[in-house]
DNA sequence: ATAGGGTTAG
């Protein structure tokens, strides 16, 4: 009632229905009529009447507009009864099956009111309602306005449906709607939600002007799309620009980006820019560059941001703790845990998932299970099947491979696919045969076997000698057409990311590259490093096995680092796969022979290598 | 008489 001007309406007139009426209309929501002695709405008519309906709050004040009309005989008149459904069909009542009463009551209704209705289709759980409405509209003869169109690819957007949006983009084309730079970029989130990365490309290109906000539709399809190195590429582009300049959700876009790609140097352009802009103070941003830091192996920076916030919420603690347990600090992440709870923030079902990760991470493993306990006894938080997974890696790393068995077996939700494939990793560190191929028919039962899962078996039937078996299953994998992708690093150099998959030929500086990995593989040979053999594929002479290992991706990224930056740079690698047993060997020796820190992230976690140690003190 | 687009962190 705030908005209502008080020279029109005494306090003593606003008042709602009576509670009489009111509990007639909870029984008969269809009602149309509401008789009885007028309320405050008797003497409203033209613009007083309108912005009345403008202003009215809640569903008794409508319901009362609704017996109004009727009354007056405004029913059908489009002014009035535009002003009154699109109170009623959007946020905040957003009452849709009473819209759609009074949609359907309405005789002839007009362009304006279709677009109220599709509108209110795309916000509810039943967007596919929109589409229909729009070629009900169509066929009515009602012609469709840009903001018809947008509405409607919102509606296909909301519903998944690809089919119903390329026919909007056609309609688009023909009623020359295509001059809507609002359209349009409604458009590429259609096409980048159904990863048609190519298409809402195209879309970009076809617009006169583009904003910031159309660029960061560009942006968020191309992490969409894994094409996060392009996504770098567009925010210098946007810097260097003069009609639009990177925003705070630009940045957002772009730290998760650089997380996802170990790109420090370009996060902390990134960081800068937030400074620069004042978006450093924003919690969201904060947050991000702490998971930012930490993903890219500076844990200090990510304290250093942490520790400059004024206000800390669960994500904050949460990101700063998982950031820790990544990291190797395991210890840290259980103190930081202890922390968050003295400063009264309390932790919900994804801080647990930080904390028992650091436990499994650092080997803690009566901590980790007393967190677990403690989880659902002290915080009312059930453990979920990411909370076991950390568990059955801290048993199964411990070397109780059957308990953590059992431990799956005993949980209340459905084990998955990653699950499993923990404890397949544990039966790898501890050559577990029997129940290695045991947990192999679970993963074959749920349909997720992936060619890492039989790599895995594979190591552990190598590891024993076992060469009939391993046989067997590269047979099998090859009936069931499975196959292996190429495992991939990267490393960041001035700005750049560059990609490397073994025996990869495509580097520009691919002769330095070999040379210098032949190099540095002649001197840590001198300095004692051999080639670990075991965990290769193969049944294949020692030699032939020496040569595959010199060629993994991690190899080539490091020879690559160790040539292009000067003496006691860190080298930064990121690998998509789990690094390997030889690779980190040859890290480990080279970053005392080099004297240079090696940073690898891997799958799982982090290895730091320095002067011939590495953070974790086993392999995994 | 007249509405719309992106990110929501771990």
């Amino acid at each position: 009632m705030k908005a209502i001007s008080p020279r029109r309406f005494s306090v003593s007139n606003c008042r709602c229905l009576s509670s009489h009426a009111a509990a007639r209309i909870n029984h008969h929501p269809q009602i149309q009529c509401i008789p009885g002695p007028t309320n405050f709405t008797s003497h409203l008519h033209g613009d007083a009447l309108i912005s009345f309906i403008k202003s009215a709050s809640g569903k008794p004040h409508l319901l009362e507009i609704h017996a109004h009309l009727i009354r007056k005989f405004l029913f059908e008149d489009a002014i009035f009864f535009s002003a009154f459904l699109f109170r009623v069909a959007l946020p905040p009542l957003h009452d849709l099956a009473y819209a759609c009463r009074l949609f359907s009551k309405f005789r002839k209704p007009d362009f304006f009111q279709y677009n109220i209705m599709i509108r209110a289709y795309g916000m509810s759980d039943s967007p596919g309602n929109g589409f229909q409405l729009y070629q009900e509209m169509l066929r009515s003869g009602v012609s469709p306005n840009s903001l018809t169109s947008s509405f409607v690819t919102n509606c296909c957007i909301k519903s998944g449906s690809f089919f119903g949006g390329l026919q909007i983009h056609a309609r688009i084309l023909r009623y020359g709607h295509q001059s809507d730079g609002r359209l349009l970029t409604t458009l590429m989130d259609f096409y980048s939600s159904k990863e048609k990365y190519s298409d809402a490309c195209k879309v970009f290109d076809e617009m006169s002007h583009r904003d910031t906000i159309a660029w960061n539709v560009l942006i968020s399809c191309y992490m969409r799309n894994r094409r996060t190195r392009d996504a770098l590429r567009a925010f210098d582009i946007m810097q260097s620009s003069y009609d639009c300049q990177p925003d705070d959700v630009t940045c957002l876009l772009l730290l998760q980006a650089c997380a996802n790609l170990n790109a420090l140097a370009f996060g902390e352009g990134v960081h800068r820019y937030c400074e620069e802009h004042g978006f450093d103070k924003a919690m969201n941003i904060c947050n991000a560059l702490i998971t930012m830091y930490s993903r890219c192996g500076c844990i200090e920076k990510a304290f250093e941001v942490f520790k400059g916030m004024t206000e800390k919420d669960v994500v904050s603690w949460t990101a700063m703790i998982s950031g820790l347990a990544s990291n190797g600090y395991g210890r840290d992440a259980i103190e930081a845990f202890r922390e968050m709870q003295n400063a009264g923030v309390s932790p919900d079902y994804q801080t647990f998932t930080g904390v028992l990760s650091a436990c499994s991470h650092s080997g803690l493993l009566d901590e980790g299970r007393m967190v677990f306990n403690s989880m659902s006894k002290e915080f009312g938080i059930p453990p979920n099947i990411h909370h076991y997974g950390c568990v059955v890696d801290l048993m199964g790393r411990a070397g109780m491979v059957n308990e953590a068995y059992n431990l799956i077996n005993s949980m209340k939700v459905r084990p998955d696919a990653t699950i499993w494939r923990t404890l397949l990793g544990a039966c790898r560190i501890h050559g577990q045969a029997d129940l290695g191929e045991q947990v192999i028919e679970h993963l074959i039962e749920l349909k997720a076997q992936e060619a890492g899962d039989y790599v895995l078996l594979l190591n552990i039937y190598s590891s024993h000698g076992d060469w009939d078996k391993v046989i067997n299953v590269r047979k099998m994998m090859k009936d069931r057409g499975i196959q292996t992708n190429p495992a991939c690093s990267t490393i960041e150099f001035r700005g750049e990311i560059h990609e490397f998959v073994a025996n990869d030929f495509s580097h520009p500086r691919k002769t330095e590259i070999f040379e210098m990995l032949d190099e540095i593989n002649q001197q840590l040979r001198i300095a004692g490093y051999v080639a670990e053999t075991m965990s290769e594929l193969h049944n294949v002479g020692v030699e032939e096995k020496q040569i595959a290992l010199s060629y993994h991706s991690e190899k080539l990224a490091i020879a690559f680092g160790v040539l292009s930056t000067p003496p006691g740079t860190s080298i930064r690698v990121a690998k998509d796969l789990r690094i390997c047993v030889d690779c980190h060997n040859f890290a480990k020796m080279l970053s005392a022979v080099y004297n240079r820190e090696v940073v690898i992230r891997d799958r799982n976690r982090f290895h730091h290598f320095r002067e011939g140690r590495c953070s974790c003190n086993d392999y995994w």
